[in-house]
DNA sequence: CAGCATCCCCGCAGATACTG
DNA sequence: CAGTATCTGCGGGGATGCTG
């Protein structure tokens, strides 16, 4: 696979000093763009409409998601120019894409939630009493 | 796809009080934990091993992304009882399937690098000259 | 409604030193 | 070699106030 990577750190939103690859990854799989890239999946979502679907997101980090996500291509912007304004978000192709990939790890969680969860219980009782048998 | 969650403010690591779903999606979509899974997904690694190969890792980050996905029961730890220590940590056929999903989307960003680089040159592009025609 | 600017906190994560 | 323990910084990200 070789997702390595030379040296250099960087943060993790303006840090153009990471190898591309790895710093595309970041963006689909970070806290937020993972949310929105699967409500989008959906449908179209307003601002609002996301705000609320992904509920607890603050609008700024929403607003910085959209940006980095819109700028990597895979997300459009639409704003009407109308009072109130209105800005519709949907996925392009290659947004499309990404989300599918996505998703496919958002349901996997969700299959598998009760296995890690035991998984979770078990390691725990290990760490808790390790040879108390 | 409901991802959504109520109320509750939590880090991420030890964030206990996240609902149980985003919190696994959290885990191995991490920073560390996408780079760890896709690594293991060639063949088991030793610490050493697995710090050489992601490239700029502390160890301190190493170990604790390791426990987390050994704790959610995706990976596998065998400490062998020799001097000096020997540590091989494999996929769990759980961490397989979550590896799987996690490559998928490493593999497509890969393949679309090139486009989304295109794409961020246009958005900044458009940017910077929004209206120089 | 959609977003930007600013302030500020705290927890992620690196550096360092030590142990089995 | 494979960790643990402790300290520290700095940037992610929330809160608030303001604009179009």
């Amino acid at each position: 696979m070789a997702v390595s990577e030379e040296v250099g750190s960087a943060p993790l939103v303006a840090g153009e000093a990471m190898c591309p690859h790895r710093l595309i990854l970041e963006h689909v799989t970070s806290r937020w763009g993972v949310l929105v890239l699967i409500e989008l999946l959906d449908r179209p979502h307003r601002f609002s409409e996301l705000r609320r679907a992904i509920g607890r997101v603050s609008e700024k980090m929403l607003t910085q998601t959209l940006q980095t996500l819109e700028r990597d291509g895979l997300v459009h912007r639409d704003a009407k120019p109308v009072i109130p304004p209105r800005v519709d978000y949907s996925l392009t192709g290659l947004g499309r894409e990404a989300a599918e990939q996505v998703r496919g790890l958002a349901m996997w969680t969700e299959e598998r939630m009760a296995e890690v969860l035991t998984a979770r219980e078990a390691y725990d009782a290990r760490k808790n009493a390790p040879d108390q048998g």
